[in-house]
DNA sequence: AGTTGTCAAGCTAGT
DNA sequence: ACTAGCTTGACAACT
């Protein structure tokens, strides 16, 4: 089992999310941005296999503005060699990376425009996968979109939306159980309707959920992972004490960790954590599991 | 050097 | 009609 973190270290002093404004897009600006984010991500990466950590989730800004309009500039040629380089170590260390686009991206939306912009998102990022030569067992994951006062018909569309992606889209997505409007059930319909594997995630679980149990949800989610997919991913967190539902906490509580991992303890899979003290949960994760 | 409003973008629920 | 909050963090303009 891996056990990972999303997009930032806190002890490097580096981030490969940098970004600039788009009112000062220019050439230089950009690849002076994306030289810098991916000299950092391979030396993130680098500090995460020395402690033992082969599970990351790549920032959506390795490339700002790849996906709009603006950016026309050639980057996927003028730095293909930082790339294919970030995919060996990746390869040769037995890591695996994750993407997750923010909330900007809509599948199901009923505008179009919106469609064709998240999907042009998508493309950039399964770019990224492939320029670095990663197999499908890396992953974009995305939640399922809005409602729109109709459930049916928006679960519809994003079946139907999801035939239209390319197939090196299709080969990386999954898709989220989210905090408010789509259940690990609603994903599961939609699994049963194209086959798009599950990831589980235990917060929103908690907080949204119809009356399954974690376990059968854990179970159904698990169940949609094919070979070709690699280990099913997971999504940990723990609930902030005192903050609104859904907030994240600190630091990771192990007590809790540990009453999830024994529900669990069956299942083999990678596990990314959404807490906000990152790569200090982790390890603090990787020592309790020793034990555990 | 530190602080704070804003950032490319969508949607929902609550005021 | 408007806004906080979301997987979030970082920029840039101001003290």
């Amino acid at each position: 089992m891996r056990v990972g973190y999303a997009s930032v270290n806190r002890s490097i002093g580096c981030t490969s999310a940098r970004t600039f404004r788009l009112a000062s897009y220019s050439r230089e600006r950009l690849y002076e941005t994306i030289g810098n984010n991916l000299l950092c991500l391979l030396n993130t990466l680098h500090h995460n296999v020395q402690q033992g950590i082969r599970f990351f989730r790549l920032p959506s800004e390795i490339v700002p503005f790849a996906s709009h309009d603006i950016c026309q500039e050639p980057w996927q040629k003028d730095f293909a060699r930082q790339f294919r380089k970030i995919g060996n170590y990746i390869r040769d260390h037995d890591v695996r990376v994750a993407l997750h686009p923010g909330q900007y991206n809509v599948l199901n939306s009923p505008w179009e425009h919106i469609f064709e912009q998240s999907y042009k998102e998508l493309c950039y990022q399964a770019e990224l996968l492939d320029l670095m030569g990663l197999d499908s067992t890396h992953k974009i994951q995305i939640h399922v979109g809005g409602i729109y006062d109709d459930k049916a018909a928006s679960i519809l569309r994003f079946t139907r939306r999801y035939y239209l992606l390319s197939p090196e889209v299709r080969r990386r997505l999954v898709i989220e159980n989210d905090d408010r409007l789509y259940t690990l059930r609603d994903c599961w319909e939609i699994y049963g309707a194209v086959g798009i594997p599950i990831v589980f995630d235990n917060l929103h679980h908690a907080l949204n959920n119809v009356s399954d149990s974690l376990l059968e949800a854990f179970d159904a989610a698990y169940s949609t992972w094919k070979g070709i997919d690699g280990v099913p991913m997971v999504d940990y967190s723990s609930q902030a004490a005192g903050k609104r539902h859904g907030s994240h906490a600190e630091t990771v509580d192990l007590d809790d960790f540990a009453a999830f991992m024994a529900q669990v303890r069956d299942y083999d899979f990678d596990v990314m954590l959404e807490i906000k003290d990152k790569e200090a949960s982790v390890l603090k994760v990787m020592n309790s599991l020793k034990t555990l």
